[in-house]
DNA sequence: TTAAACTTTGCAATGGCATTGCATTGTAAC
DNA sequence: GTTACAATGCAATGCCATTGCAAAGTTTAA
């Protein structure tokens, strides 16, 4: 059934359409963040602007948190931890595989704390590891 | 006289054309970091595709790096540290002000420890701060 | 029940930035 | 001087994010 998936966007105010229905199943059965690119290709032959503000409402209300991975390409992944409507609460290490091209959530590794030089004052952080995953690393 | 600038660029295995000096120059006289809409502002006339090869020839030769901060927008700044044609060797934490925009290298800052998943081997880094600079935080 | 109000979707278009191709100009070697 | 190589300038492409607007769908209230 899609009550779960009903449940989880009615939980985060999103009002469940057809489409978001769809989204939220095709994230939930990545093991890695996608790309908008991804989801198009997944969901063939729904429109790109559709997904891309699909995601976009996803993202303002705390389903979903985007990566700024370092390829050019936002990824997107669902928040694991407890995000709501107008705030995240999942900052977590990322980390890019350079063999297999997949971009990871690391939310157990643990932040690391930056010293900063005086009188500079940090209230975000983005930290991307690469290098090569567990599969690629065998 | 350019003699200072001209031995720079010769220790690094680029040819000094009046270009280049121009550009290094810039590059000297900077706070922070710049794009290349930056560059092209600071030396107009000078043709932007030029610029864009000047950036990417002195990073290719270890006299510039360039740092994804995250705008989407490459930033390039001079290296600090020992680094040589083909290799680069200055990692550092970046930072990026909301205020006013800059982003500023902090080679001093440690880079921390970041422990990673079981299978997971990393050999880069991108780490960034964002929050108030130093100017900005007063 | 039906009209109005609001939301979601689809398609077309724009804009920014990185990158490449190619012809022209400049420089160095022979 | 002629040839070979390097650097520059201009035009063009490609990719991705983002917006505008009209069509389709859904909810609300007369
Ligand atoms: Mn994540
Ligand atoms: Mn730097
Ligand atoms: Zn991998
Ligand atoms: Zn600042």
């Amino acid at each position: 059934m899609n009550g779960q998936l009903e449940n989880t966007l009615k939980a985060k105010q999103i009002n469940p359409t057809a489409m978001r229905l769809l989204v939220l199943n095709f994230l939930q059965t990545q093991s890695y963040a996608i790309s908008l690119t991804d989801l198009e290709k997944g969901l063939a032959p729904a429109d790109r602007v559709t997904l891309y503000r699909t995601l976009k409402t996803f993202e303002e209300n705390g389903l979903v948190h985007s990566i700024d991975d370092g390829t050019g390409v936002t990824k997107y992944a669902i928040c694991k931890e407890h995000c709501h409507p107008g705030e995240h609460d999942d900052v977590h290490v990322h980390f890019f595989c350079k063999k297999c091209g997949g971009t990871f959530c690391l939310p157990k590794t643990q932040i690391p704390e930056v010293i900063l030089p005086v009188n500079f004052h940090s209230d975000e952080i983005n930290i991307v590891a690469k290098g090569l995953c567990g599969q690629c690393s065998g």
